[in-house]
RNA sequence: GGAAGGGUGGCCGAGUGGUUUAAGGCACACGCCUGGAACGCGUGCAUACGUGAAAGCGUAUCGAGGGUUCGAAUCCCUCCUCUUCCGCCA
């Protein structure tokens, strides 16, 4: 959400901003429900501040006993106050125009956020490792997993339908080991705190982060009106929701292995086959609150700390910088990690780094207090996978694949997997 | 699900229609005191919006939203939420 009143301070830095994410200038639009709504607000704030002068002479006459007086007063207010009443309606109207104008305008990009329309304007910031090379054309996870017999998309389909996956034996328990590995790492290295959050939500935390009101249809809703949540960035991010922390709580860094529910309303077609795109998949979740002067530097940091994990999985990565036509709803800057799949050939993301600045916070009403000095500001916020965990089974599938159709277990999950070191078919 | 009782500033807590301009306390900040501290004393200390160069001024906010009234923290209605007891339950 943005700062009116920053709007109005430097409307042309708004709406070159806009530019940036291909969007049309709105800054003359919005200033001008502004001016009307303040215009409204200096008559309607003199026509409250007669009235209280006069309730008050009026509680001073009746006090008095002088009746006659305290009724002519009370004659007098007639008018004022069918203003009031009627001027109290116009301002909420005006003020919820606003809001609801400001609600579906995404983040300004930084400076350092390449221009582009879409993916192909992203830019390749470092890489990690090499490819494994196969004697054989490499196979697709669902391939090897089926192959196995451990991975079940039919059963899956049988009790939920499509998107969805049965794993069996040591994939789920692959699973469960990925989920500790992570956590561990992120906790023990990377000082992250470990939650357990709901995974339903209410209207004010999907609000918070922004997925309402603009993109209701990608989530799940249930029967009473809550909201399975999309990711655990939503149960972490709000935590702090109404808040005032200190600063030196500042940064806070938070972490949950959380399941994640996605409608994919507008993936139709795409990624159909294998565990890639599914409505049910779970993520180790990575949130950052700090002050304006650290996001910038924890995005490095978080960046860092979700590709730790691959790095010690030993699979091979990109982390890609988005361009401002790639870049979700609410990030100033965004890192994808793409880890390298043999049996696509291809780079898919796995992990995506976002700084949000302030953009969450207003919307959540998250501040803290700064250690010297008065007064409050809003907090930044930072979300990031650490990792997404059924995309991090594909690529372990995909990388780690032998000839024979067994899969070599990375040596860091191994203590996590029993101390086995392949999965075999049973 | 049933019954009862709560929700007041960063925190505790008083306040049943009109100097409440939200008492008092804690915490915090500054000053005095001290060799230095504690104690004690004094002063300050909510948020948002509007206006203004600033000081300031105005308005709103006592869980949320409506209503009654010239005037609501206070009375009425609806909702949210917490606590306790009962019932059910992993």
């Amino acid at each position: 959400m943005h700062d009116i009143k920053a709007i109005r301070d430097n409307p042309d830095a708004f709406d070159t901003g806009l530019a940036r994410r291909g969007l049309p200038p709105m800054a003359g639009e919005l200033l001008k429900i502004d001016s009307e709504r303040r215009d409204h607000l200096q008559k309607l704030q003199d026509a409250q501040a007669r009235r209280n002068a006069a309730s008050k002479d009026i509680g001073e006459a009746m006090k008095q006993g002088d009746k006659a007086r305290a009724e002519s007063l009370k004659a007098e207010m007639g008018t004022i106050k069918d203003f009031i009443a009627s001027g109290e309606a116009v301002e909420r109207d005006l003020n919820q125009k606003i809001e609801a104008a400001l609600a579906v305008i995404p983040n300004i990009p930084l400076d350092d956020v390449p221009d582009g329309k879409d993916e192909t304007g992203n830019i390749e910031v470092r890489r990690w490792g090499e490819r494994p090379r196969f004697e054989y054309e490499a196979r697709q996870h669902f391939d090897i997993g089926e192959w196995l017999g451990l991975m079940d998309f039919e059963a899956a389909a049988k009790i939920a339908g499509a998107r969805f996956v049965v794993m069996r034996g040591q994939l789920a328990r692959m699973e469960r080991a990925l989920a500790q590995f992570m956590l561990d790492l992120q906790t023990g290295s990377n000082g992250y705190t470990e939650h357990y959050v709901p995974f339903m939500v209410n209207d004010a935390a999907v609000f918070g982060t922004n997925q309402l009101p603009k993109f209701a249809e990608d989530l799940f809703r249930t029967t009473d009106g809550r909201w399975l949540i999309p990711t655990a960035e939503v149960s972490l991010t709000n935590l702090v929701r109404e808040s005032i922390v200190e600063e030196k709580n500042l940064p806070m860094r938070l972490t949950a292995y959380t399941p994640c529910f996605r409608a994919e309303a507008g993936a139709a077609g795409r990624d159909t086959r294998g565990m890639i795109r599914q409505h049910q998949f779970s993520k180790v979740e990575l949130v950052s609150i700090t002050t304006p002067e650290q996001s910038r530097e924890e995005l490095e940091r978080m960046t860092g700390c979700a590709e730790s994990v691959l790095q010690k999985l030993g699979l091979h990565y990109r982390v890609m910088r988005l361009c401002t036509g790639d870049m979700g709803f609410g990030s100033r800057m965004t890192y994808d990690l793409e880890v390298w799949l043999p049996g696509q050939n291809a780079f898919r993301e796995i992990s995506s780094c976002s700084v949000c600045g302030d953009f969450q916070a207003r919307r959540m009403d998250a501040r803290y207090k700064p250690a010297d000095g008065k007064g409050t500001r809003f907090v930044h916020t930072l979300n990031g996978s650490g990792l997404a965990v059924g995309r991090t089974m594909v690529a372990i599938l995909e990388n780690y694949q032998n000839a024979d159709g067994s899969v070599t277990i990375p040596e860091a999950l191994r203590p996590y997997m029993g101390g086995a070191d392949k999965i075999t078919r049973p």
